[in-house]
DNA sequence: GCCAACGTTGGC
DNA sequence: GCCAACGTTGGC
């Protein structure tokens, strides 16, 4: 089992939205970062993410996903209509993956950012590495299991 | 809206 | 293969 952060900007795609698709699940696409879709790649089916909202009024962890399916072919990129449209990318040689996650819960209490920042456990997190704008990381159990903790209470 | 950090592109 | 220019990310 394997931890995961994957973010997203809630104004386009937010842990609420999630939770109200239908079977709660949706295609994590447009991602087109060859160091995030790597780490895509590598997530196994039962993976667990935190959901973490950026670019917003308070960035932080928001919530907790489960990978439902491993990574395949990300569509939207031959798609020329797609804001993220790369025509290096064909279904004959797809450059681009995406998983789907499925909604497992919202966090009790949000971890944000500054709460990350100031947390001693944290310090090491990719997540606040110096110019770190992965959109897609790793998080290892024991950071995991801190902002888990943080979140209850 | 600003700007630092980083990735990508493309000319040479 | 170098590197300047440009685009993007994301916190503030």
């Amino acid at each position: 089992m394997n931890y995961w952060l994957m973010k997203s900007e809630p104004q386009a795609f937010s842990i609420t939205d999630l939770k109200k698709r239908p079977q709660q699940t949706e295609h994590w696409d447009g991602v087109r970062n060859y160091q995030a879709r790597n780490f895509m790649r590598a997530m196994k089916k039962g993976d667990l993410a935190f959901f973490y909202h950026s670019s917003c009024e308070v960035p932080g962890v928001y919530g907790i996903v489960e990978i439902a399916h491993e990574a395949y072919p990300d569509d939207t990129a031959w798609d020329r209509k797609n804001s993220h449209y790369d025509p290096k990318s064909t279904p004959e040689e797809p450059r681009w993956y995406m998983v789907d996650v499925r909604f497992k819960r919202e966090l009790k209490h949000p971890i944000t950012l500054t709460q990350i920042k100031n947390q001693a456990a944290l310090k090491n997190m990719r997540l606040v590495q110096p110019g770190s704008r992965l959109s897609v990381m790793p998080v290892t159990a024991k950071e995991w299991d801190t902002i888990l903790k943080l979140s209850e209470e």
